[in-house]
DNA sequence: TAGATTGTTAATCGATTAACAATC
DNA sequence: TAGATTGTTAATCGATTAACAATC
């Protein structure tokens, strides 16, 4: 008996990605069934945790055969909500705003950036990568009627909190803040931190520790 | 007596820059000393998470005063290695490559990109946000005569496994991978993967967990 | 001084890994 | 069938939190 679905350890949500990566490579290939063994020596990790992780997704496997492709493919973008596309606004049209604006690989990921938003009044009403870009006075009232409730917040720390309670305003409950300011924001709100520094700390350490021998 | 210093811990690591970006808060406000106490509040975080990170770091504070806070942002920064520049080569000229040429927050984070390099005939020989785009077979020679050791990845996926041997080739032994793509890599190399689609299943889970009030 | 805060040791919590029966 | 793989329960490992003596 399959044991009662309980919320996945954020280490296991962040591993899911990559399954579905891998998963795609292997449908390419018309290899219709993968084993936890098959898809943890493509990543470098260990059957027993992707055997664990596939648990919180719902997926029922076959011992012996392993999990059908497709429907692993199918169970694991369900699970994560990217069955279908989600609208989501992006506040802060500057370089990095704009990138985000023309990555393509968001459509795949269930992420629909609909329109952008920004307080510099030469960018106000051009179009960036086919998206218009609002005032932020506007974004309550289109948020409304879009039913928009995903924020990507791309502008510089000085202006995150006063973004973010633009955001709240207009009612988006989740927040994908690409800015180092730390936000403010009630409960209800979800926001999840995208910090290039924490990353840039890691690699920074690993590699010193590596040429100290540390380990 | 202090513990002898041991690798942190990947989760310390990821906050201390966050440490760094209050400290520097607390700075300009001329708060000369801060307890771990102030930094955990304004992070929402624990105050004896934060003092066990400090260990980490090797910062020693006085009982009731706390950290003077120069000291701390000293320390800290030698902890990373941002208190000196290092110099890193970019691969991949895109839209997020272009982003992350002109992002000016490297600088105090001590990373240095000094150089592009990319496929695409067109961009080789153009400067972008200043720095000249150079074609990958020029790449081993200049890491050699510039003494480069960290590559940051924005190429495609497709390309991801290719440009890495490259770097690899080039006696590059960091990468810093912002593409979806599993390198693979020999253990003496250090990777750190900047996976957005990490984030955003993190994002979408727990929104859809909020909804459902699965918490 | 008394109170607040540090640094360390111990307890708890949660994630990973191991073991193994069930089964195709 | 025999062997391989699943799903579950138990053991281990590592990070977080608590407790508390030392101290400015």
């Amino acid at each position: 008996m399959r044991e009662h679905l309980i919320a996945a350890p954020l280490p296991t949500i962040r591993r899911i990605p990559r399954y579905l990566n891998v998963l795609e490579d292997f449908a390419a290939e018309q290899i219709s069934f993968v084993s936890a063994t098959d898809i943890a020596n493509k990543l470098g990790l260990k059957p027993i945790q992707v055997r664990k992780d596939m648990a919180f997704t719902g997926i029922v496997g076959k011992p012996k055969v392993g999990y059908k492709t497709d429907e692993l493919i199918e169970t694991i973008k369900s699970f994560l909500g990217w069955d279908s596309a989600t609208d989501a606004f992006l506040i802060g049209a500057g370089a990095l705003g704009t990138a985000l604006l023309g990555y393509r690989g968001f459509a795949e990921r269930g992420l629909q950036i609909v329109a952008a938003f920004d307080i510099d009044p030469k960018k106000i009403g051009t179009r960036i990568h086919g998206k218009e870009v609002f005032p932020i006075s506007k974004m309550a009232e289109l948020a409304k009627r879009m039913q928009v409730h995903i924020g990507v917040l791309t502008v510089p720390a000085e202006s995150a909190s006063q973004c973010a309670h633009a955001l709240m305003d207009a009612g988006i409950t989740g927040i994908w803040n690409f800015s180092p300011a730390e936000l403010d924001v009630p409960e209800s709100m979800t926001v999840q931190r995208e910090d290039l520094s924490a990353g840039l700390a890691v690699l920074s350490v690993r590699m010193s520790e590596k040429k100290q021998g540390i380990v």
